[in-house]
DNA sequence: GCGGTCTGCCTCGGACCGAAGCCGGTGGGA
DNA sequence: TCCCACCGGCTTCGGTCCGAGGCAGACCGC
């Protein structure tokens, strides 16, 4: 019942791309691992989920890095999750009124349940886009 | 990002506990296994933590077993998770706003965000209870 | 009252799996 | 030729899930 690591650290990295604006120069992964104060080498290939999810763009070379690949508006912190976590819910025991999970008492009611509670940590986050987290983070506290 | 089997298994139990309105003569473990269709080890120390938390009182020597400690309106699923699976949240990355914890860029803001996920979930849970369930399961469906 | 049996109580341990993180090599750009 | 993204594989670590086995309390028949 928690994000693991690598949402969180996802969700940093590309918080801090957001907050330095850099929607046209690249940043590289070194620049975000000191900036975040994350590890580098894992950073690294959450990057890679992230581009392989259509959320970052990257440039190879000298001066090459990672840059967003939409407006900070466009992206919600479900997306980062759901790339880096996979779909986001809250126990997998399969599907509720489906052939014969349903056998046993009470079972097919409490998945249904479990699902109601992961559609809505999906609305909370879907809700939730980096340019309101720039906001809370510029208009709140340091 | 999900419930384990603990909280699923925990709260099948006692929803089959609360479905064959046993508050007063017990049911023991090997019973509520058959009815669940649950590992009946297993089954057996969820029990014992439930007990723990004060959710249901045992009896032992023949013809014991385990009773619900309180009515089916005043248990939630809330406490029936965490009291296997220990405080609901989501993402234990320490708090927001204190001592060192904040000192990386947009770090306090994802990490409120995350506690008001797990706060709402909390809430979610707390106000479904074993007799909603009940209801649920008779009224609904198989 | 006494032993047997039924049951819960408790602990130990191990299989299994995913999370977390490091490393070396590859290849494309300036 | 240097820089840096890319790409795997690989190890370590801890939690989950579950079984085995013994101990202790409760009720029974006698």
């Amino acid at each position: 019942m928690k994000v693991s690591t690598r949402g969180d650290y996802a969700s940093r990295a590309l918080l801090s791309l957001a907050l330095h604006g850099a929607t046209q120069t690249p940043t590289s992964v070194r620049d975000i691992a000191e900036r975040t104060a994350l590890p580098q080498p894992y950073l690294e290939q959450i990057l890679l989920a992230l581009k392989g999810a259509g959320l970052v763009r990257s440039k190879r070379g000298v001066g090459g890095g990672y840059v967003l690949a939409r407006e900070p508006e466009e992206i919600s912190l479900a997306q980062i999750v759901a790339a880096v976590d996979g779909p986001i819910v809250a126990g997998d025991f399969g599907e509720p009124h489906e052939n014969g999970a349903c056998d046993h008492e009470g079972q097919c009611v409490l998945l249904a349940v479990w699902a109601e509670v992961g559609e809505q940590i999906r609305n909370k986050l879907q809700n939730l886009t980096l340019a309101d987290m720039v906001t809370r983070s510029t208009g709140t506290a340091a």
